[in-house]
DNA sequence: TTTTTATGGATATTTTTTATCCGTAATTAC
DNA sequence: GTAATTACGGATAAAAAATATCCATAAAAA
């Protein structure tokens, strides 16, 4: 059970997007580079989480990437579920039909206990992650970072963020 | 966020050891054939849980696998653990390291709070599958089958299986 | 002694992940 | 209006992991 690593990405990169002033964006190569990350590689996780409404993509100079809905409204499961989708992790493939001793339709109305326990779990999953927003994210990460790195921070963004006209 | 068919597999192989009398052994031909799948794939989840102390693996003529603990003291995350391993599903490459803005190493005590969450969400997932016992499996899948099936897979048991000098 | 059966290693195949590139479209700056 | 900037979508390629098979060996029973 493994997620893929543009998940730690796209979560970043929205702390980031977070600290920006309403309306602002930055491109998508500058949060590469801010993250230190291969940018065409996060170009494919932004446009995912573009499509899952999470960003706003703008075309053209002084274009770029910002929230598209509030901090407190986008939570870690959104993101992570605009990356790796919403699949289940575990793959039940009815094995219970198969075989010599395989079911038969009736028996099987419900759903096997196995997956049925998977799929619980990862509901609880699905629930932790959910309960975390992008707001508790940021606090969170605040408390801590020095002075020194918040200015430098700031500093970055008034530098590589565009205004709109 | 994707587990291997194995588990599955392991799972489905485990709730049928659990039938067996006790001291019995089924071959690994057979479970796989009882479950219709591949029987040298199927070997290599049995030498895991063989390893992981869930099986207990006999050589030779009238040898084959059964369970080495009762089934009660088996649960869903031991054979999950056993196949998958216990590495976490967030792969945490500390982003927050690299970049122009990059944290230094005192402000990086604590976990990021990234991943963090995800680690709190995998150990919910882990205590609900630790929570369902092999016991409680093999009563579900009970309470689904009909007569007929029951006692079909009652003799099928009785063909297979092999019992101790 | 022969047959049965698990073990561990090696290998092959397929799928997924990771990563990059390019032509196109859209938008702003000049 | 033109040129520069930037996102989009598709195609592609390289790397890694999952899936699947085979074989030589060891162990144990018939």
């Amino acid at each position: 059970m493994k997620l893929g690593k543009g998940v730690e990405w796209a979560a970043h990169t929205c702390a980031l997007l977070a600290l920006l002033p309403p309306k602002a964006t930055l491109p998508g190569d500058s949060l590469a580079d801010f993250l230190g990350i291969p940018s065409p590689y996060l170009a494919k996780q932004l446009q995912a989480m573009s499509r899952a409404g999470i960003v706003a993509a703008k075309r053209g100079a002084s274009g770029g990437y910002r929230l598209q809905k509030p901090a407190e409204s986008i939570s870690l499961w959104d993101i992570t579920a605009s990356i790796e989708g919403t699949a289940h992790s575990f793959r039940c493939t009815e094995v219970r039909r198969s075989g010599p001793c395989g079911a038969v339709k009736s028996e099987c109305k419900r759903p096997c206990p196995i997956a049925a326990t998977f799929y619980d779990a990862e509901r609880r999953y699905r629930e932790t992650l959910d309960a975390m927003k992008l707001t508790d994210i940021v606090s969170a990460v605040a408390i801590e970072a020095n002075q020194n790195r918040k200015d430098r921070i700031k500093e970055w963004v008034q530098t590589n963020a565009a205004l709109p006209a």
